[in-house]
DNA sequence: TAACATTAAATGTATCTACACATATTTGTA
DNA sequence: TACAAATATGTGTAGATACATTTAATGTTA
């Protein structure tokens, strides 16, 4: 469905205003699918992210500082995301022995078998998450585009 | 900058997840440039939509439900963010008298001054805001692949 | 008309983003 | 060595999303 159509809104003031809308209303359509698609597991999507980061590390401990580089959002709160893992008892954390300003995270075997269930799902697959199909050229060209919105000249 | 590079991953699974990586974080990216663009006006840019669907219907009333229905995210508490508003007496809000289960919203002169205010500035230009610029067939295009992304086939 | 269903909004709870500030530790330097 | 600066993380607060539940008013129907 057109965008238009999506938000009843039958005019923009331009192309690049409704591009704008566009892209974020999109983006947050994607993310209830997502976030639904997480729910039977009692993650979400920063949690899920973390847990990959960490088992990107495993057997190595992450710091905080090393998932919040990681992350794509650098200013959502790792600290406290990381509070739901430990909870959840899917993360460890303890001081790093050898820098007792920094903390050692890392995923628990729980962890790692829940990330490995979600997976074999294959839950993300665009195709199960009620995207439309695009041919590889499409692709390219959205991705194009995206960067370009980013571009900052 | 490449997606690839602006998140230090340099390998995707394929162009799908990565196009969908790059849409989240374009989006994203986005919303904190305009979060900070209204921050000086003490707005966030919910309230700003709201304040926007009030004007549109100003002098009549509005009620929740219609204010959810123009809303771009349908799901999010609008009861909430006009709680927010009233606090900086930017609406009013009072009980139907011809329904007293509804609620008439109505934005006030100070709510209309300062929406006047914001848009005089024109702080969502994209030039302003500092996004790339493209064509009108790119913008096009843009337009096209975001409504094929939720075309649920 | 009493009983029940529906509607409109508000409230409760959990999580997240965003940003400022606090605390503890380490490092650099006078 | 003492002390300031930098580093690593945690905490506080405000606003928002997401979803379930509650409350009050209105419709509907037996």
């Amino acid at each position: 469905m057109r965008i238009e159509d999506e938000i009843k809104q039958p005019v923009f003031r331009n192309n690049f205003e409704k591009a704008i809308i566009n892209l974020s209303y999109t983006a947050g359509w994607l993310e209830v699918r997502q976030a639904a698609a997480f729910r039977p597991y009692g993650l979400t999507l920063p949690q899920f992210n973390i847990l990959r980061i960490l088992r990107g590390q495993h057997p190595q401990p992450a710091t905080v500082a090393l998932l919040i580089d990681r992350m794509l959002d650098k200013t959502s709160n790792a600290s406290r995301i990381v509070d739901r893992l430990e909870e959840k008892q899917l993360v460890t954390r303890c001081v790093c022995p050898v820098n007792r300003r920094a903390v050692d995270i890392r995923i628990t075997d729980a962890g790692l078998e829940l990330l490995g269930r979600i997976e074999a799902e294959d839950i993300l697959n665009p195709v199960r998450l009620g995207l439309g199909a695009f041919s590889a050229d499409e692709l390219h060209q959205l991705n194009e585009l995206l960067d370009k919105m980013r571009s900052d000249n």
